[in-house]
RNA sequence: GCCCUCGUGGUGAAAUUGGUAGACACAAAGGACUUAAAAUCCUUGCCGCUUGCGGAGUGCCAGUUCGAGUCUGGCCGAGGGCACCA
């Protein structure tokens, strides 16, 4: 038997697409579209598993939707701006450019290997002038509608290599390259106002009805509305400040107010700028850790100072004024009131620094001696301690009742609040988009205008100096400006921002002269399904959201502003971790199975290894295997089979060379089959038995049904059960013609998983509309006779095999004369009996 | 600490609105073919008597129901998100 030579067959159907266009798309108004989009890569150097996966599930579908009769928008491009280009120009002595451009070209030819129905004609890079002039044509435009600013604000800072750290390279507080001690340093930077949107970014979540679940929560948390007020506190100082603003929750807590706490950050901390002890306490603030476990853990401290604040609903009572470590300059106001007794943060600092702890709240159970120890009362109950907020409902009536005194005495106000941050753009990097801004020599900004863009990244430029290389280049620095001379913003946008509109992009890759044809974006926005990973729930797709927003702010005439209608996370492809004796990762090349027990390929097979658990893969634990080993190997079609197979998409998947391994078997066996199918001699052209046709069309129902939910793994299923049916029923059919239009269907509704073989198969068929999805042929999913479940009490009894309309006496009479069942019913009496249609019966003795 | 999700064989997992639990695969054991191996095919899968049949069984404990993997309440466990958010 000829075996199937994936290696030829793959090659020649991914040169019949690419020669025939055949996934070009184009605007055709009589047709339905449907965009479907994965994240697009940052060019690392090769694709990995996860690209595997993520772009097949996409690829399923893309081409499910095609056969459908939608008119298909599926692009591919890359996320080319970021850090790693520029670490790993320094490395090797190049620069960033020529490394991303020879990634993008290895893994763009590592994916046209897997047979993905992209249209390359859309493809994008942002690292690309073609794309980022458009982008600075947006922020100037952002800037013009107010929605982009620049302030003063902290960033993590290394003194040894004079450059601003991310959050993830800061280690343990220290700089991962230099190992210095970070610091905390103001700079001017660029912000989004994403804030702006806080409220519609929140309410519009609503709408997302194919999204997770679980990324709409993460996203409500991060935008975190917390509905309060504002109260201004009266304080007594010999500083010519008259009142503190606080926001806060609680509102109804007032008259357990035993101290005011104030950020390090708060505007009244100029004032005890040359205090020595507070510069100590400032410091000692700034040793926290910036890890998420050491500030959860750190102590909490304060500054006390001899401001005294008043309480604005008893003004008989003073209490202290604190600066605390625990009190955020960017939350609220940098000011909180302490409740000690109804606040387990307040509570800790009262019991360091000794203050007063006075509950108002009365739990349910509790009496007018009810006391505070060591744990905070958060719970409902009834006000008390509080003069005329005696006797309210807490929380509801409380706080809203509070609130209202608390406007008619115009000493506070309702407001609501978000956690939600503006957006810093500002990014201390070489390879980046740069930012179309430069400053006259009085520091005021001066907009580049729209004719000079793109400003173009200079090239050739020394990575290897302390800071960000753009400060050192002077003749791209300078720049004149309406006669002015001016110099450039060194700093670059945040990746993020690229990333934030290149859907919009691939709708009009061909207008070069704007960053998106409104006409096109109308007719492919929004994104039917996005499909990536959960790591991007936040940040990538809250900055989308609010980029579309701003896109539109004051426009009359825009799209959607919902860039993604349907999201889908998938998980991480897995692997079983290896270690030996010294502790150090190994590859699964570097090690073999025998006997059950695992080895250390290289060495004598007396040194086992340790087995550890199956992580996401990664390189740092050597867990990795390469898809392109894997697609010389078996094939690009066994690999989409297999990487489908065993887990649903949105769960973590492992990765088994046995499940690999059986997945080739299955395109080989599939091949065999179809040999045999198209080479079988039958007499007869008179359908006898309808098997096949039933089968046939309750494969195309299920099939559909699983491609619609993403059922993905259930599909693979499907196909074994296909194979399983064709290989032992293909005996007991008749007649070729009706086999063979069966057949046609099974292969039409295998072609999203497996493209190239079923082409290949289709192709032997001289099968026609190759691109069309088999309809379901109702009368077939008709049964005639159903086996019926019977039931004695609840528990299966027997089945029984009865014709669809047999009512519910006859089939009684049917169980009475069943001799297997006699022995449960024998001297019984039914007392009743629930029949489902078709399905069971259940009898009550 | 708060929020979310999930607990089904040795493993990955299936299971319309509550209606045959374990589809489909991986691994294992036994068998067939073979001089042998590989490949392929078949059988088994918890407990009891052992053709067959009966019992238990979807993390644990209750509840609703003729009937619960599925619904409700409580508990236990795992994973993820946020993290001094006032």
């Amino acid at each position: 038997m000829e075996r199937y030579n994936f290696k030829v067959i793959e090659k020649k159907w991914q040169t019949f697409w690419e020669k025939n266009q055949t996934f070009k798309a184009s605007i055709k108004k009589d047709k339905k579209k449907f965009y479907c989009l994965e994240m697009f890569p940052y060019p690392s150097g090769k694709i990995h598993m996860g690209h595997v996966r993520n772009y097949t599930i996409g690829d399923v579908l893309a081409r499910y939707k095609s056969m459908q009769g939608f008119n298909v928008l599926h692009p591919m491009g890359w996320d080319s701006f970021g850090m790693p280009a520029e670490n790993a120009a320094r490395q090797n002595n190049l620069d960033p450019k020529t490394w991303t451009e020879e990634n993008i070209k290895t893994m763009k030819s590592q994916l046209k290997q897997l047979g993905l129905s992209v249209d390359w004609n859309r493809e994008i890079s942002t690292c690309s002038e073609d794309y980022y002039k458009h982008q600075q044509s947006f922020f100037l435009d952002l800037l013009d509608k107010g929605l982009v600013y620049r302030k003063e604000n902290y960033v993590n800072w290394d003194p040894v290599d004079e450059t601003v750290l991310a959050n993830e390279q800061v280690i343990d507080g220290k700089g991962w390259r230099s190992g210095a001690v970070v610091e905390r340093k103001k700079l001017n930077q660029w912000f989004f106002s994403i804030t702006k949107f806080s409220s519609d970014l929140l309410d519009s979540l609503e709408k997302l009805s194919k999204w997770p679940n679980k990324v709409k929560v993460m996203q409500k948390n991060w935008i975190g509305k917390s509905f309060g007020c504002e109260v201004n506190f009266d304080i007594k100082s010999s500083l010519p400040v008259k009142t503190i603003k606080c926001f806060t929750t609680r509102p109804d807590t007032l008259f357990g107010f035993s101290f005011l706490a104030l950020s390090i950050d708060h505007p009244l901390s100029d004032f005890f700028k040359k205090d020595v002890e507070f510069i100590k306490f400032k410091n000692e603030c700034g040793k926290t850790g910036t890890t998420e476990a050491s500030i959860a853990n750190a102590e909490k401290i304060g500054f006390k100072t001899n401001i005294k604040a008043i309480n604005p609903l008893d003004v008989t009572k003073e209490v202290p004024v604190y600066f605390a470590n625990f009190v955020l300059m960017d939350y609220g106001f940098g000011a909180v009131f302490g409740c000690p007794a109804h606040d387990q943060r307040d509570l800790d600092f009262a019991l360091k620094y000794k203050l007063k702890v006075l509950p108002v709240v009365c739990p349910p159970n509790e009496g007018d001696n009810f006391k505070i120890t060591k744990e905070a009362y958060t719970g409902p109950g009834k006000i008390f301690n509080s003069q005329f907020l005696n006797g309210l409902n807490c929380p509801d009536e409380s706080i809203l009742k509070t609130i209202e005194i608390l406007e008619q005495k115009k000493i506070g106000k309702q407001k609501i609040n978000f956690r939600l941050k503006d957006w810093g753009v500002s990014r201390q990097r070489y390879w980046g988009c740069p930012i179309p801004i430069a400053y006259n020599n009085r520091g005021e900004v001066v907009k580049i205008p729209k004719k000079d863009l793109p400003v173009k990244l200079p090239e050739n430029i020394k990575l290897e100096v302390k800071g960000n290389p753009l400060e050192h280049q002077k003749n791209w620095k300078e720049v004149i400006i309406n006669g002015e001379k001016c110099i450039r913003e060194t700093d670059t946008l945040d990746t993020f921002v690229d990333s934030s509109w290149y859907f919009l992009r691939f709708c009009s890759t061909e207008n070069t002269n704007v960053g998106f044809d409104l006409d096109d974006v109308k007719y492919w926005m929004p994104v039917d399904q996005y499909i990536g990973g959960v790591e991007h729930a936040i940040l990538h797709l809250l900055y989308s959201r609010f980029f579309t927003r701003a896109l539109g702010f004051n426009e009359k005439n825009f799209i959607n502003l919902e860039p993604f209608e349907g999201l889908f996370t998938q998980g991480m492809v897995c692997h079983e971790t290896y270690k030996d004796s010294k502790d150090n990762w190994l590859s699964p090349d570097e090690v073999e199975s025998k006997d059950g027990k695992i080895y250390y390929k290289k060495n004598d097979t007396s040194e086992s290894v340790k087995v550890g658990s199956s992580e996401s893969m990664s390189k740092s634990k050597k867990n990795t295997i390469d898809p392109e080993n894997i697609i010389n190997n078996y094939g690009a079609d066994a690999v989409r089979f297999f990487i489908l197979s065993d887990s649903p998409p949105e769960k973590d998947i492992q990765w088994s060379e046995q499940g690999m391994i059986s997945s080739y078997k299955f395109v080989q066996k599939f091949w065999s089959l179809h040999k045999i199918i198209i080479s079988l001699e039958l007499k007869n052209d008179i359908n006898q038995s309808e098997d096949i046709d039933i089968f046939t069309n309750q494969m195309i129902d299920k099939i559909t049904k699983n491609l619609e939910n993403f059922h993905y793994n259930v599909i693979i299923a499907n196909l074994h059960e296909i194979y399983n049916f064709l290989s032992k029923n293909l005996k007991k059919i008749d007649s070729k013609k009706n086999l063979l239009s069966n057949y046609e269907k099974i292969l039409k509704i295998i072609s999203p998983v497996m493209p190239h073989l079923t082409n290949e198969c289709l192709n032997e068929l001289n099968a026609k509309d190759r691109n069309e999805w088999p309809k379901v042929n109702k009368k077939f999913l008709k049964k005639v006779n159903f086996d019926v479940v019977i039931q004695v009490n609840g528990k299966k009894r027997d089945l029984m095999n009865f014709n669809k309309d047999i009512n519910e006496q006859d089939l009684l009479f049917e169980i009475k004369n069943n001799q297997k069942l006699s022995k449960f019913l024998k001297d019984k009496e039914i007392k009743k009996s629930i029949y489902i249609k078709n399905k069971l019966i259940n009898l009550i003795i």
